[in-house]
DNA sequence: GTGACAAATAAGTCTGACTTTTTGGTTCCG
DNA sequence: CGGAACCAAAAAGTCAGACTTATTTGTCAC
């Protein structure tokens, strides 16, 4: 899927914001430009310009004098989809893992019922299409062709809340479902009870009934923290 | 306030950023790097950097021999500190801090929860500190000091709980508690009942109340989402 | 109309010289 | 011994100009 994407600066962030995301430069890690430069082999002012997109992550401050300083983790544009992109893909994986399900589980559910308000037409057929998809393919080692109907009713979701910052965790939640099914332990076919959870979210948006789609997502997003063993007993 | 601070790209950003995030381009505009630079009276190299910092917010694409072109609303990243500052100092304010409202009304009752799983003893401290202080505070217009310890109680909430994703949300919530104060009607002291509400939750989280907690939080939050007409009835 | 080819265009890249800020040391008094 | 003033080095920041490369658009032949 897609890195940074063309030119010379992208080539340099998509091994440096790994790297850095990954930990392997402690919090005030001095790097040079200079010496950054001739270790990828490009001209300064691309590396200026990938130092400016990791400044404007927050991953690294620039500082004259001194020079590059990674900064601490508490400090980075967590949020940004490249930072959580470069951090799902390594050693970090597991606790970014997390922290984006206890996430999912704050939101989905008040989303869910902002859709029941707000969902159009449209966005109410669209969702039971991707529940009957998911039905459809719960069963029979189906997991490749259930996880797109899966993806497309939470983003569905998320967009019908009618809210922007919903919306945009679309891509987030596509990234933890599908990681979910390629890279931890999804032998088996998914659990029926998620499936008819799906389902009968997709009809309590369609009845308009905010209180019972939320209440169901909540329940959704429960299994998923149970998945993880996130959750006190 | 700090904006991008220094550097001539900085100052660039200043001026555009506000202008995209504010629409004056609309979707599809194109912008040509070398009439950008003039403009500005920078040098390319600088203009570039500030165009790298825009793309990597996903606010502009620069493709080669056609420009650097705005993307529409729905790709901008919307959690950038930097995008979030620059809408809220905009015509986009009212939409963004209801947009932030809605967000906090979902995250901030979950953050409660887990706090009052996991604070420590000196955040349960500081936490109950702010209370005190709001309650200080609370009466005889000192709505200055009354927003210090509010913005300060909510952050402990958010850092207690554990999750780096809710913990980076404190600038927001910030940005949106001053908003309130300083841009909205905010004539009369605090609401009492609010001011209660808080006391309440560091109590609960005190005790370990994970569900009075997250209980109490959500009261705050339909508070906040009231003061903005946002509720069905 | 379709295909190939050529020209125009704007981003992308590199280089080298120069400026500015910050820091750390040194020296010179008190 | 301590502090203030000063100096020099280091690294980011800035600029200008030449060159490369990809992409689009237009043209011309078939």
């Amino acid at each position: 899927m897609s890195t940074t994407g063309r030119g010379l600066h992208g080539r340099v962030l998509d091994t440096l914001g790994p790297a850095i995301t990954a930990g392997e430069y402690p919090p005030g890690s001095v790097l040079r430009t200079d010496e950054l430069a001739q270790r990828f082999d490009v001209s300064r002012s691309v590396m200026r310009e990938a130092v400016r997109v990791l400044e404007s992550m927050h991953l690294v401050a620039s500082r004259r004098r001194v020079g590059v300083t990674v900064r601490p983790k508490a400090e980075w544009n967590v949020y940004d989809p490249q930072v959580i992109r470069w951090r799902l893909a390594g050693a970090d994986r597991p606790h970014q893992l997390r922290s984006l399900t206890v996430l999912r589980s704050a939101i989905e559910p008040v989303a869910a019922g902002l859709a029941a308000k707000f969902a159009s037409a449209e966005q109410c057929a669209e969702l039971t299409e991707c529940a009957i998809g998911m039905v459809a393919n719960s069963r029979g080692h189906k997991l490749e062709d259930y996880l797109v109907h899966d993806v497309a009713f939470h983003r569905v979701i998320l967009a019908a809340s009618g809210n922007e910052m919903f919306a945009r965790l679309g891509d987030v939640v596509a990234e933890v479902l599908a990681g979910r099914t390629h890279h931890e332990v999804m032998f088996e076919d998914p659990d029926p009870a998620a499936v008819t959870l799906h389902v009968q979210v997709a009809e309590a948006v369609r009845e308009g009934d905010a209180v019972r789609a939320e209440a169901l997502t909540r329940e959704i997003t429960v299994g998923a923290l149970q998945e993880l063993d996130i959750l006190a007993p």
